[in-house]
DNA sequence: TACAAAAGTTAGATAAGCCTAACTTGATTT
DNA sequence: AAATCAAGTTAGGCTTATCTAACTTTTGTA
C-alpha cells in the first residue's frame, strides 16, 4: 500500500500514543497535539485511515491501529532508527541531531535500500537513543528498560537511552562521559535525597542525583 | 529559501533542459514532457517560480533560470550525485539502480547531512555514471568526456560513464569487467568496420565494436 | 440525574498541484 | 501578408491536507 508522508506520520503518531496507553488506543486530541495540527484535521484523517483499514475507529470513540496499521508503523520506525544509526555511527551526528534528519529519511521508499542499509550497519539492535530496531519482518524485541534509579544495588547495567532528551541533559551526559553502552553499577543509595553513588566500569565513581537517575535508561 | 519537492523537480528539469540548449533556455512543453505533466501545470508553476525569482519568464516566451535558480538546481544535483555514490559504493547498488532512489534522497533537507556525507564518501569527483559532482559552493567542473571511439591512439584513458544505459549494455560491460575507473588504451583502429583493439591496464587486450566504443565515455 | 465543560465532528474555506476544455498567441508556410 | 497550426495560457474543477467557526456527543461532577 502506497501511503503519503502525511498518512505515515499519522500512523506513527497513533502507534506511539497507543503503545504508551494501557488500553492500546488514543484520541483525536492527543494525536492533534502530537503532530501539531487541529482536531478537525485529525478527524478527517481518521476517516480516511479507517477506509484504508489501517485503524479501527468509530466517531466520538478512541482509535486503535489494525494489525496492518501496526505493521506499517513498525516499518517506519525501523527505517527511522536505522537511519539514526547511520547518521550517528557513520556521519558522526550527535545523539540530539539524528532525530530531525531521520524524520525525513524514514519516508524514503525502497525496501532494497532499507535492507542494504541494515546490512551495511552490521544489523544493529538499538538506535543511538537505545531504542530497539524492529527486524525486516516486524519483530520488535521490547527491551525491558529501567530507570537507573530503579536498579538493584550491586548489579552492573548498561545505558541504553534517556528519557529526557533536552540538549542540557545530553550535554551533561557527554561531559561526564556517559553514552550508549556505558556500564554502570549502583553502589549505594543516599536515603536523604535518593541520590546514588555509582561506579563506571572504568573504575572511577560519582554521585548522581535522583533526577539524573530517573532520566537514564538501562538494561541489566 | 524553502522549496517544495515539486518546485525542486521543476527547477531541476529546467536546468537539465536549458543546459543542453544553445540559448540556455527551454519551453513549457519540453518541461511538461520531461516531468510527465501537462502544459497547464507547467504554466502555473512558471508563474510561481517567477515570483520567487528562480526563473526569468514572460508568458508565451521561453524560460531561463536566474542565478539563484541555477544555484538551487546545482545543489540538488550535488545531493543526487552524492547519494548515488553512497548507494553504489557503500550499499552495492548497481549502476542502473541508483538513480531512482537518489531521486527521493536528493530532496532531504540538511546541509550538515550533505557535507558529512560528502566527507564520508571521501569527496568523490564523479558519480557512478561518471557525471561530475558539484562542490558545496556550486562549482561544477565540466569533465570533458569523450567517447572511447574518439580517443587518440596510444593514450591511456579512464572510463567515467556510458551513453547507453540499457541493462543489456551494462551487463555486457560487467561481463568483460569494465566499470567506472577502468583504464583503457586504444591500440589500433580497424579501417574496415572501425572496431578498436584496446588494452586494459591488467594486461590483456580485446577488440570492441564501433558501437561499443561510441557508448563508453572516458576522460583522458 | 442533569447539566456544564471537554472532546470530537461537520461545514465551509484556503492553498498546492494537478487535470481537461476552451481560448489566445506566435510561427510557418504558401 | 494571410491563413493555419502548434505552442502556450486561462478558466474552472478535482484531490489532499489544512484551518476556523459552529454544532454534537460524551464525561464528569454538583
Amino acid at each position: 500500500m502506497q501511503l503519503s508522508q502525511t498518512e505515515e506520520n499519522y500512523i506513527k503518531a497513533i502507534y506511539a500514543l497507543s503503545e504508551r496507553s494501557p488500553s492500546f488506543d488514543t484520541s483525536t486530541n492527543e494525536i492533534a497535539v502530537r503532530i501539531n495540527t487541529k482536531p478537525p484535521s485529525v478527524s478527517d484523517m481518521l476517516r480516511k485511515l479507517t477506509v484504508k483499514k489501517l485503524v479501527t475507529y468509530q466517531k466520538y470513540k478512541r482509535v486503535t491501529l489494525t494489525k496492518t496499521g501496526r505493521q506499517v508503523a513498525i516499518q517506519i520506525i525501523r527505517k527511522h532508527r536505522l537511519w539514526e544509526v547511520f547518521l550517528h555511527d557513520k556521519l558522526q551526528f550527535t545523539w540530539d541531531e539524528v532525530h530531525e534528519v531521520a524524520e525525513q529519511l524514514e519516508h524514503i521508499q525502497s525496501e532494497k535500500l532499507t535492507e542494504r542499509l541494515e546490512k551495511y550497519l552490521g544489523y544493529p539492535k538499538y538506535d543511538p537513543h537505545g531504542d530497539p530496531i524492529p527486524s525486516a519482518t516486524g519483530e520488535l524485541k521490547e527491551a525491558k528498560r529501567l530507570m537507573l534509579s530503579e536498579m538493584e544495588m550491586g548489579v552492573t547495567c548498561q545505558v541504553v537511552g534517556v528519557k529526557d532528551s533536552s540538549s542540557e541533559f545530553l550535554q551533561y551526559l557527554h561531559q561526564i562521559d556517559v553514552g550508549i553502552g556505558t556500564k554502570i553499577k549502583v553502589l549505594e543509595q543516599i536515603a536523604f535525597d535518593h541520590s546514588l553513588i555509582v561506579s563506571f566500569k572504568k573504575g572511577h565513581q560519582t554521585t548522581v542525583s535522583k533526577k539524573f537517575a530517573d532520566n537514564v535508561l538501562v538494561t541489566s
